[in-house]
DNA sequence: TTTTCAAATCGTAACGTTACGATTGCATCC
DNA sequence: GGATGCAATCGTAACGTTACGATTTGAAAA
């Protein structure tokens, strides 16, 4: 309601110092900034936002695209974490967010079109990358910041934030042969998908190492709900030689696979051995012998406004990378 | 990057004609449109969002105040598939829909105020409401458009979307007698919110019904997160007439007590019945047998967008509310 | 007294859009 | 031929802010 025009009329004063003297120009005699400052409390006087971001040409709104599934299913619960890092931590900076979210059906590439030509965002996190991801090239080719969720095999320099998943998918593939398994299960997203991709990768790496040959029919792709990672899990169990171990993409491929061994009487950590990705500290509350690598999304979620920022700030500085570990838990 | 200036150069133009042509303005020519439109695609015209927002004072943006935990704990999943159907909706109605996070130690008022003086957003979602909420007062006096999810017991008409607490732990409880259950526990966040306060008093009228005085040892507060509710739940079973129905708050809540249920080698089902609210469908694949209120939180979100934007297009029209029940599952 | 200089303040324009009233061109009617 | 009316288009101002150059003021220096 309050604006500049209106503190000025009141205090005799031009818009233009009353302008500067919120932002403690020092051009301004410190008893005039005092008197500015008492009188813009006093009114509840709050900057427009969109007067300042047309001027100015920031917005101080920054953007996260997120991949929402069907509107029948559950999304990946990461995204609670994620979305409350990167909201807390964007609020703190003086920023505020907005949630993009896009369907399947969607066009990736339009989604961060849309935002490039309206300009109506500082900066742009984009999330589930795919290996070679045209996003990537089209915003920095179009100058906007940005910050992904995860990497690409392009051969260019971007910012970004991932979790190390060829390491943990190495590390539960390890843990399951550790356990006597050698038919181990896994499950991933899709195929382009880059985490999905570390995650074979790692759990080949692991195969490789033990001398194991890589059965296809034991990688589960679409495992996005629990009622995907269920039927599919029930259609392993009911082989002959089932598979003994299994490597969870997260929270509802596990209760999927649960799901699947409770309907046949049998039991994980002695019929068939899970280890999962966590991301909601679920898993480990769940009442079954699983073990799990943590990993702390609200942390991703701060990380990636924190480089966006600085992108933002300074957009020729270095460009950050951050990789985030998992946290064992064997579950016992 | 273009502006209507641009078009309208290119075009031999008025500002002020392109700018019609593109909302198809009965003033221009159908030619003119046409030769308007083909440019605008050409070059990629998206309207600057501030340059419009500034003009009209509408800003096409909605905000969703959300409650989230601390940074150590994971927030109540009904969230995610809350975001989920809001941003949906929201994009779909041609808003932006931007996520105002709050902790426990913010000031629910000042969050509020904030978004008002600011003008930076043309409808309010609140969540989590208190029996007297003074957010409510404060945004019908000041006019701003609203919808709550939940209700109060103000004596005021303004528009909201509920969740039908009272019936649902009416209905939990009824459940759990059925099963011959006497001693009841029942999970509840805090006094104050009015969610929780439903839910008591549902619980009170099952109880009252079957002639069963309420024992408040077995009223649990405070269940925002798995671990309080694992720890309580525990207390509960160490007692020597410990409860034999547990009517969860939500997922959380329930991993939590399972969680305390397991350490102690007793079983859902038999040694302790138990009923849950489910936002996420995650009740249903646990490998226990539950009773399970299913709640379409993405139908919620959904609504919550669709009556704000009846609001903010006809403010003096008539205050829509709508109560969501509870799909019930015996989980058997 | 005049000049010089810095401190403090002011006025104007611009960001991109839309609202409103004014203007133009052209066909129709008396 | 002049008046009338309508369709199409235009120009200006305004939303609230900030950037930039211009102007005022008062005190110190000449």
């Amino acid at each position: 309601m309050a604006n500049l025009k209106q503190i000025a009329a009141e205090l005799s004063l031009s818009v233009t110092t009353v302008s500067r003297a919120l932002k403690d120009g020092p051009e301004v005699h410190p008893s005039t900034i005092a008197r500015v400052k008492e009188a813009a409390k006093r009114v509840g006087y709050l900057p427009n936002h969109h007067g300042r971001a047309l001027k100015t040409g920031r917005t101080l709104t920054l953007t996260a695209v997120l991949p929402m599934e069907t509107r029948d299913h559950v999304s990946d619960l990461l995204k609670l974490p994620l979305i409350e890092g990167m909201t807390l931590a964007a609020r703190q900076a003086g920023y505020s967010l907005s949630i993009y979210s896009t369907t399947p059906d969607d066009d990736p590439i339009e989604s961060v079109q849309r935002q490039l030509q309206a300009r109506s965002t500082d900066g742009l996190i984009i999330t589930r990358l795919v290996s070679a991801d045209p996003r990537v090239k089209l915003l920095l080719d179009e100058r906007m910041p940005f910050v992904a969720f995860g990497r690409t095999d392009l051969d260019v320099a971007y910012p970004y934030v991932d979790v190390d998943n060829e390491q943990i998918a190495y590390e539960a593939t390890r843990r399951l042969m550790d356990k006597g398994c050698r038919r181990i299960a896994l499950q991933l997203l899709v195929p382009e998908d880059q985490a999905s991709a570390m995650r074979l990768s790692g759990y080949g790496r692991a195969m490789a190492e033990a001398g194991i040959p890589i059965d296809q029919s034991l990688i589960g792709h679409g495992m996005f709900t629990m009622e995907s990672s269920a039927a599919w899990f029930d259609r392993l169990l009911a082989w002959s030689d089932p598979p003994t171990g299994l490597a969870c993409a997260n929270e509802l491929g596990l209760l999927g696979a649960l799901h699947a061994l409770g309907r046949r009487g049998l039991k994980a950590g002695s019929d068939v051995h899970i280890v999962t990705r966590d991301s909601t500290r679920l898993a480990r509350f769940l009442p079954a012998k699983i073990g799990v690598h943590s990993v702390d999304m609200a942390g991703v979620g701060r990380k990636l406004i924190e480089i966006l920022e600085s992108r933002i700030a300074n957009p020729h500085g270095p460009v950050e990378t951050v990789l985030f570990k998992g946290e064992f838990d064997p579950g016992e």
